[in-house]
DNA sequence: CGAAGTTATCGAATCGATTCGATCGAACCG
DNA sequence: CGGTTCGATCGAATCGATTCGATAACTTCG
């Protein structure tokens, strides 16, 4: 019973609708699409069989095979949409691209990377794909969709070939914070860096780690601390959170003799799980240790803390890539960006104790 | 050199890979799909020609053409995803809904519902679709979905014909909050709510704004506490977040006469809003003000609260949703589904101190 | 040695819409 | 009044793959 009224009733495609009205599919087409000369009264009669039949318009499967376009724009996310997701940052982002790509038709198709993922992504009918931060396998990524033929932009990822690049100026973003730092009279610096791996190994970050890491946002932070402090040692954090930032502190922290008198933090979630584990262990920010983030997390109803941070763009960034894909479709070869990020002094640094 | 190194290398087709191997479009097929019989032979020349006219594989827009299927499945957000992402059990269940259809192929499309985002409802090439949360056009949406014969799932929304349903005993749940503080001596209770209608009007709960609202969690939610405090009044915030229950905390407890001596909060968030409001109003908790509030958000990280609320299996919902959605896509009928939460007694409530 | 049964391959129809070029009729103009 | 043009409509090819039924070759068994 259920069953028949189911299955007993087929779509009505458009050549179904035609019939109906009189008309050929070529000009029922005509009369769903606007585009070319109908008349009224024949669009009227194609609109009104439409109806009768409870058809629902233009199969999507269809038109992106007639058009060589779906209009569904890819966003490859790191493995575990929770882990993705946590960082506000990404969402930001997600948010830009879906500001400037609403327009396109279909939305945004969220791919990952890992296991069956890895069919998605050479299956996934999109027309263009942003890559979100950098992944491990990125190089056999963007490969696949070189491959295919898809456009493609990244945020914050090597330069490579054919690949539209929106960048931002971590290097020197984290050069000013160290600055900063040195500035107040800091020496004993340490970091807490972003994953450097695939496997988002924690631990102590090491010459050998930095040289087969493929995580090129974090290492250009990296790059632009040591600058000031050519031998920051630095503790890897498995991602970008407070329970993250609380577990590399303590290990950055815990030990009085090497303590350092300031903590570079890779984000702002990082650094407030620094500030954590600094009050666990007894210590009084900025007093007794000058913590600096990046970001610039609306922190407001995370954590009582105005952090001194690198601000950064987050939602333009997204924005630019958005544009950057309906560049690439419309053919046009549009420049890559490097956007700028804004110091912005908090009370969490202050000259060392001693 | 560039615009002709780019079109004049049209991508090859299957055709053409048959062709250069010999064979027929048909068994290129096969040796491709792998289902069906091919000599070894014949299947290693067409891959050897694949190769080497750099073909990526069977195009996904002709396949689901044919096939009928895409493999995406749609997760329907509210307006912008910046919103709908600040609430952790969105994340929560979206990241369980991939978990369960990641063996489908192609991933997540997330569509929206605002201004040009309606195209996407229509045009989007899913297909499912999963509803997340209650949407006031919910109705049309459905209605759409259905026209186009696209399976349904809706987490937390009235019931409907041929929608599965996935639900969470908000009702119920509620009522045991509310009988907890009732039990601890609490009468004069308030209510801080999640939105109840499309626009996210803050401000007093009104019965009028009740018959018309379509927040059916919401709703459910103050059913419940209302068959404890039959009178309770509430206040409507715009979102589930910390800012959000500060501004409705602020505007229940900043006039002592009719301050309540406990708040419902109808999410985790908007109960740590509430408290930074009574801290701000130099309230203490649980002294002076208990406040409990709903999910089982992991607030470790966010506020050192150990809240009362009641835990629900937002991961869970999201896995049976992916479930439902594989089920109805093989031909089945799964029954619909609802979970319970669980109540976690935590240090935010205590007897009123008058 | 011929009938029955496999196995590999091929042809052709099909999925549902779009779009280019052709056609037909009517209005318009000289 | 005949030729031209424009507007509306239609036919047919096309997008790229899948799949059913048919065919051919080849094995197996009586």
């Amino acid at each position: 019973m259920d069953d028949e009224a189911t299955a007993a009733r087929p779509r009505p495609n458009l050549a179904a609708v035609a019939a109906l009205a009189g008309v050929s599919p070529s000009t029922a087409s005509l009369a769903f699409s606007g585009s070319g000369p109908v008349s009224i009264a024949t669009r009227e009669r194609v609109l009104a069989a439409a109806a009768q039949l409870d058809y629902a318009g233009p199969d999507p499967r269809a038109q992106s095979l007639r058009r060589g376009r779906s209009g569904i724009i890819g966003v490859v996310i790191e493995d575990r949409l929770r882990d993705a997701f946590r960082d506000p940052m990404n969402i930001a982002m997600l948010d830009g691209i879906a500001d400037e790509t609403g327009s396109l038709g279909a939305g945004l198709l969220l791919l990952t990377e890992n296991g069956e993922g890895a069919a998605s992504i050479r299956n996934a009918p999109v027309d263009a794909v942003v890559l979100i931060g950098c992944s491990p396998s990125l190089a056999a990524q963007v490969a696949i969709f070189r491959q295919r033929g898809i456009a493609l932009v990244a945020i914050e990822a090597e330069p490579m070939d054919e690949v539209l690049a929106i960048d931002l100026d971590n290097r020197s973003a984290s050069h000013t914070l160290a600055r900063h730092l040195s500035d107040l009279g800091h020496w004993r610096v340490a970091m807490v860096t972003l994953p450097l791996d695939a496997a988002r190994t924690r631990g102590v970050l090491t010459e050998a780690g930095i040289t087969v890491s493929t995580g090129y946002t974090a290492l250009e932070r990296i790059r632009g601390v040591r600058e000031v402090f050519a031998d920051a040692p630095g503790m890897m954090a498995a991602a970008s959170s407070i329970d993250e930032g609380l577990i590399a502190g303590l290990a950055v922290l815990s030990e009085p003799s090497t303590r350092p008198t300031a903590v570079i933090a890779q984000s702002d979630l990082l650094a407030v799980g620094v500030i954590r584990a600094a009050e666990q262990l007894g210590l009084v920010v900025p007093h007794d240790l000058s913590i600096v983030g990046f970001d610039g997390v609306k922190l407001d109803g995370i954590a009582p803390y105005d952090l001194t941070t690198m601000v950064q763009p987050a939602v333009e960034k997204g924005r630019a890539a958005g544009r950057g894909v309906i560049a690439l479709l419309g053919g046009e070869h549009p420049r890559p960006v490097c956007f700028t990020s804004r110091f912005h002094l908090g009370t969490t640094t202050a000259p060392p104790a001693g």
